[in-house]
DNA sequence: AATTAGCACTCAATAGGGTTGAGTGCTAAT
DNA sequence: ATTAGCACTCAACCCTATTGAGTGCTAATT
């Protein structure tokens, strides 16, 4: 474990790089910083601390820069000392705009990635909910004209997804009415997700008096349910990505931007992090993905009632402002939990 | 007008830049292009299309690069004299990739922005589709679950939108059904842009026996016509931009994503331009956006059966290659109509 | 009268050389 | 253990040619 005195340079090095993106020497921090001993003890300090694999040199005879070890000590630090305390009035705020300016859910999560971005000046990311744990709330079929069929599906907080389809003879209103009941009756209660996997033999078998319309529906109800809470994810405030230095280079803001602009790899990004509660951050190269190997990526959960059910971020350069940004996702993550459980939550 | 040898030349200064982005003298005209004369004479015409304003020196001493008045008149001679022949292959192999990976509407309008951009390799934009028009085939109210009401609206090419909502007492199901079928009755067959503005008392009054309900509900169903066809606008491939050696300036290309990042600039841009048919080309200056003006900017319409509904478009460096994306635009213009009047089109 | 050859001139881009300044590591003195 | 001192390194900056692709103008040629 690292010494006191060598735990202050680093981190002298480490808010010194924060504020400049540029890499410091001893001198510069024995007259910027009080340590209270000599460029050349620092100097002697900051060695062994390269050699630790805290600080690298950009070349031979260049100041010191932090490295992801280094942040990754300084962040953990962070979230273990300091309590965050939230402004309740910056939070109020937020939510007052959050909801001022989001009329469905979907809006409202890519509403907050845009506040979030403006706030932060990083580039923000958002999942939205995800809802395989809702449970069916009401299935109906509708006939509409013809042999046409509406199949209408509600769940319970709201969401609700329907499909159009068609029967060659058409169905009289009185049988379709006696389907939907018996649907209603079957699968009301049961969670998206065990209807995806309960919907096979077992209900046909009960209703052979309509077998072949069932047949039918059944598929459209299982693709209907699939794309039931179809995930989108938002991002916001790419360009704020040009703000720092380190992505002067056109090459490293193109591979940036392409990545940001591929929602699929963006949705894995956010799924794939264990959903846990809390900060989740991952430094630099403790990305998987190459184009994110020099940021850092900062994310929490928002929930409904207790059920985590999506994912708020931020994505900026390594030396990124750890702790505003961290800060800020509380709030967000405080807000959107509590937006959607009202807007969504009472049952 | 300008004669035939200024016009050569002028071709020839547009076509060497179109393919390196670098000016070019009269030396390299003459050696490169058999123009039959040589570069003295080169040089003087040269000098007077500048004068004229269709070339310009970007320093005293450099080559003559176009002007945005040399591409109009490129331009425009290429849309009258080139007859466009679309190569049918190419055509039914977009076609099939389009209707393979899409199964929704806007997932299709989306997967064009995409194919296209990868196709032309500039950045793609496209709008999905505008359905003001379209009428209104079935209204019904139903009963969720103790005082929840689920309102639902089917349009006559498919599209169909819900909304819940609650009502303090309920209402039993048999006078929902009843004010459903009124409803049905009233508004069936109008358009949405119709009801929206017919939907005020005249409907109220006629139905005093449920007053207090239907004013509840006007006010929701106003609502839902509103966000029924929502404008969902896709970008796809913004980092093509990095491409072009005019956009290597860190500033330039930084607006230029930013512009592409705000949808809604991007609905201004793509709804304000005059639905025609055929192929709309702005060229630099043209571009009312700031961060356009030095980009042109081409799109074409799709439709559904005949009515425009959609548009579609690539933006680029002025230097494009205009004929190859023409071309293209004219595959994925046809290949969208014809996959959506299939797709919603037959009444 | 139109075309061309010739020439002086311009200017961005490139390359080389010198200077500066913030940094290093090592060693010897405190 | 700490510090002062010193030689060394290297990117960044600023000069100063040099080059080469271009221009415009003028006088000779067709």
């Amino acid at each position: 474990m690292l010494d006191e005195r060598k735990k202050k340079v680093l981190y002298a090095v480490i808010d010194s790089y924060l504020l400049t993106a540029e890499p410091i020497g001893s001198r510069t921090i024995s007259k910027r910083y009080n340590l209270g001993v000599s460029s050349a003890t620092i100097r002697n300090e900051m060695s062994d601390l390269e050699e630790l694999g805290y600080l690298s040199k950009p070349h031979t005879s260049s100041g010191r820069v932090p490295s992801d070890k280094a942040y990754r000590l300084y962040v953990d630090q962070l979230l273990k000392t300091k309590k965050l305390k939230i402004d309740m009035n910056k939070k109020e705020e937020i939510k007052r705009k959050l909801t001022k300016e989001s009329k469905e859910i979907d809006e409202l999560i890519q509403n907050a990635a845009k506040i979030l971005s403006a706030i932060t000046h990083y580039t923000a990311l958002a999942i939205s909910p995800q809802l395989k744990k809702i449970r069916l709330k009401h299935i109906q079929l509708i006939p509409i004209d013809g042999s046409e069929i509406l199949l209408v599906l509600v769940g319970e907080k709201g969401i609700v997804k329907n499909t159009i389809f068609n029967i060659e003879h058409g169905i009289p209103e009185n049988q379709l009415n006696r389907i939907s009941n018996f649907l209603n009756h079957k699968l009301k209660g049961l969670t998206i997700d065990d209807i995806e996997k309960a919907i096979e033999r077992p209900i046909i078998e009960e209703m052979y008096e309509f077998k072949d319309i069932i047949d039918k529906i059944i598929p459209i109800i299982d693709k209907s349910l699939e794309t039931m809470d179809d995930v989108e994810v938002y991002s916001d405030g790419i360009t704020k990505i040009f703000d720092f230095p380190e992505y002067k280079d056109l090459d490293k803001a193109r591979s940036f931007i392409s990545f940001i602009e591929d929602k699929e790899l963006l949705i894995d990004l956010l799924m794939n992090n264990p959903i846990e509660n809390g900060i989740e951050i991952t430094i630099g190269d403790e990305n998987i993905y190459e184009p994110l190997k020099d940021c850092s990526l900062i994310t929490t959960t928002y929930k409904l009632g207790d059920m985590t059910i999506g994912r708020i971020g931020v994505i900026g350069p390594t030396r990124m402002d750890y702790l505003m940004t961290i800060n800020s996702l509380k709030i967000f993550s405080m807000n959107l939990t509590e937006i959607l459980t009202r807007l969504l939550g009472e049952e």
